[in-house]
DNA sequence: GATTCCATGATTGTATCCAATATTGAGTTG
DNA sequence: CAACTCAATATTGGATACAATCATGGAATC
């Protein structure tokens, strides 16, 4: 009955995995034991390597045969690959996202901000920017085009992290999600998808600092 | 010592439960059990889980908990979305190739052309396709956004099988590619970039009307 | 002393067995 | 006769045992 105890285990380990990553108690390019894993998570590990194929398939994890799974290190390059794809493809999200809004909509973009304001877990953080993001692009019922979308925040999160730059400029950040919620809100389209592009070039721009 | 023997199972049962699928052996929305798919690639069903995750990351199959899987069919709805995309990525991955390209790279773009004018298996045809585009692409040197688009081809690889594109207009395809090669070669950018987009668009336009 | 070889241990991949969940269908009840 | 119950079955997810591969280190050879 509860909301995640009745998913798989190997879904819950591939969160909770993320969750570790993303806090930096696994740091980039460290070799992810499964035998370890496995007794740390308390399961088994045909899940674990379940979990660990989820996570590289995302783009955090970097497995090959036999040689074991390592925590991803993104690099220039990849940052470079991710920001420029993200800035091809959310404006396109949000520009079909317009006219199909609710409140709703709005709202639970609105919640995703507050919680972010009191929070300070760069994991959570980095979902309460991906809920806000999104609650503003699931208009457009593109499911393919949100499923990609989602993979390369999930993977830029990472160069995020690292760079500390989501919890570096916190503030910034917000005020910049406020401005486009408001624009939305006002069914600016032209405006809302300006901020998005100047909001996401920012943040590239930040991540390359950090570096 | 073979190029393919020294792959794990569960690769090797991806690959053919791949190519089962584009060669139309399972249909779109069939289920895909687990132990008789085992059975029929003799291995254990072990792997053949890691397969079909694997499958299901491709977008080739969806698959959902204790629920089963089942082979994806792509609707509407996705092909837009593949095709929007694809349009959007693969111009910049051809023109951040411009400057970088080799003689072997159009060596290899041609041996594919070739190869695709005597193959008419589906699966095949499929994969010489990426060949071809991907030897234009690879020297951008861009791993994450080849990444990427080579996952939106595998899925939009479906979508085209379904609608019979690649086996129906093989000939207007091949031209196509002739002429994008050719002006690759030629170092005209623009030229290429356009005949690349044109190239995506009449694609499109085919899986359309194949439905 | 550097290098090759091989053996030993560590680690991953696979097979098999067990548990959890979903599905089917006969029987019952209103 | 429709709808619900619940037991029996089918199917997937997880745990454990086994095999294959890789990594480490010391001994032999030059």
């Amino acid at each position: 009955m509860e909301s995640d105890t009745d998913k798989t285990q190997a879904e819950s380990a591939a969160a909770e995995i993320r969750t570790l990553i993303l806090n930096g108690a696994f740091l980039p390019g460290q070799p992810l034991r499964q035998e370890a894993l496995s007794d740390q998570l308390s399961i088994s590990r045909t899940p674990l390597r379940h979990a660990l194929q989820e996570l590289a398939g995302e783009g955090l994890v970097e497995a090959t045969g036999y040689k074991g799974a390592r925590v991803a290190k993104p690099d220039q390059r990849m940052v470079d690959d991710l920001f420029d794809m993200r800035l091809l493809l959310e404006p396109l999200a949000l520009q079909s996202a317009f006219g199909h809004h609710t409140k709703l909509d709005f709202a639970v973009a609105e919640m995703a901000l507050d919680a972010a304001e009191a929070e300070r877990e760069p994991a959570k953080l980095s979902k309460l920017n991906w809920d806000f993001h999104y609650a503003l692009y699931r208009p457009s019922n593109r499911q393919t085009l949100l499923r990609t979308i989602e993979q390369l925040n999930k993977a830029s999160a990472l160069a995020e992290v690292i760079a500390s730059s989501i919890v570096v400029r916190p503030e910034k950040s917000a005020d910049e999600h406020r401005k486009l919620l408001q624009a939305c809100r006002n069914e600016d389209e032209a405006g809302a998808i300006a901020i998005l592009s100047e909001h996401l070039r920012l943040a590239y721009h930040d991540v390359r600092k950090g570096k």
